[in-house]
DNA sequence: CGCACTCTTGACCGCACTCAACGTTGGTGG
DNA sequence: CCACCAACGTTGAGTGCGGTCAAGAGTGCG
């Protein structure tokens, strides 16, 4: 991994429209990172890679954070439990995001993998270290913070005040909407039923009611049970109550 | 305000423990700010004072984001409506609190004062600037807001899997943590049933009535609406679901 | 004193949960 | 190749928690 870093950066610079940007590019995912040229090597010191199997955990709440990723092909989940087992889901990770950069010593959630993972681990403390000395690396990572707070926010909304049916539809919506690169094609959702009602606050049974509900009434199609097209995307956008 | 700044800067430094810190003392209320001697002038000349009313708005969401603020004295609510009136806050805002301080050009949400407030205005613009100049200030604005993140993250397991009494037992958990200085003294919670209710997900009436319950069993005194004594804590996280 | 506002309490209702049965799919082994 | 099984998803029937509606108590202010 740390060769190809560089290797790459060399190779196709203008794979991505970030200023200054170096394309990690592991199995044609393409991923950001906005870090000078006189880092360069320091970051590819530190990244190693790593994969994961469908359902396999990344980390869980409480331990130590000894690395933080970049996901680079795959999806996986970031939740906190409830000491009798219900369970909130924080949001999925898709190629591209960071995952377990907190600041603290501690994970504030777990990670596991929805689908099979393949990531870019750098050391924690040395990607610190590394942030001190590269302004716009930081900056990046504090812009990702910040929409990663807004999201959270948009997200309480969702879950304090919604139904169910404007839940799963505001679901859908933002599922398609973070997709990278954007586009109109189908939209796969590969988490279980199980997975998208503890990420709204519902249950399994509601959810599938709700996804149900929609194809009946043609506000969407279920191509697949992890498979659906949005034929009128404003009339989802009414059903989200935006 | 500017000239105050400065003027505690050198009257009481040792107010504030931490390292190379500010100490803005309005009204007794100490503010930390991490900056530099070096750029301490700087700060001053951005800085202005304002203060509101209880129920008077700061800002709402979707406009253009001109100032960050911190807070000095009083409490504001920050929240979300959906186009129908239906109302989620996100949180409450006490003295020390930075606020609209997001890298988006538009306030993500709306802020109204609950209290009386008093804040200490900073240009939003020469603010950024100041960033850019200053690591120390800087760390110190990531480390608030990944504390803010981790803060909505809770609140999601809060709004998607807990039950009422569950709700409003972590609420008064987090507001008894939350006050600077922590103390022991019986707790204020200067916004209304219905801002509660806001905030967790729940109507006025169900926050009312699960008031009343803890009152009955025991689980908190209420020595008057907004005050209230916690004689067994231990009881009350057993009660939140910790 | 009267008004306005907030909070509390009661009665009833409905949305989402629980429990249960069944269908579908994919993997395994005879 | 099919039988079997386990996991996941769908659908139906009934229930309960928290919402809705309404009345009354408490409080502050002119």
């Amino acid at each position: 991994m740390s060769v190809r870093i560089a290797e790459r950066a060399r190779a196709s610079p203008s794979a991505c429209t970030h200023p200054r940007c170096v394309t990690c590019d592991v199995r044609r995912v393409a991923v950001c990172v906005a870090v000078g040229p006189e880092h360069l090597a320091r970051l590819a010191a530190i990244a190693s890679e790593q994969a994961l199997a469908a359902g396999q955990s990344l980390f869980e709440e409480g331990e130590p954070a000894e690395a933080v990723y970049v996901v680079t092909a795959g999806m996986l989940k970031l939740y906190k439990l409830l000491s009798d087992g219900r369970r909130q889901i924080l949001g999925f990770v898709v190629p591209g995001d960071f995952l377990g950069c907190a600041f603290g010593r501690l994970h504030v959630c777990s990670a596991e993998a929805v689908t099979a993972v393949e990531l870019c681990r750098l050391r924690r403390m040395q990607f610190l270290s590394l942030l001190d000395d590269c302004p716009t690396l930081e900056k990046e990572i504090m812009q990702r913070t910040c929409t990663e707070l807004a999201a959270a926010q948009e997200q309480m909304l969702v879950l304090g005040r919604k139904t169910a049916t404007e839940r799963v539809a505001s679901f859908i919506l933002r599922m398609a909407d973070r997709r990278r690169p954007a586009n109109d094609a189908p939209l796969h959702l590969p988490m279980s039923r199980m997975d998208i009602a503890d990420y709204l606050g519902l249950t399994m049974e509601t959810v599938s009611r709700t996804f149900s509900s929609l194809r009946r009434t043609g506000a969407i199609d279920l191509l697949d049970t992890h498979l659906l097209a949005v034929p009128h995307r404003r009339r989802l956008e009414e059903l989200a109550g935006i």
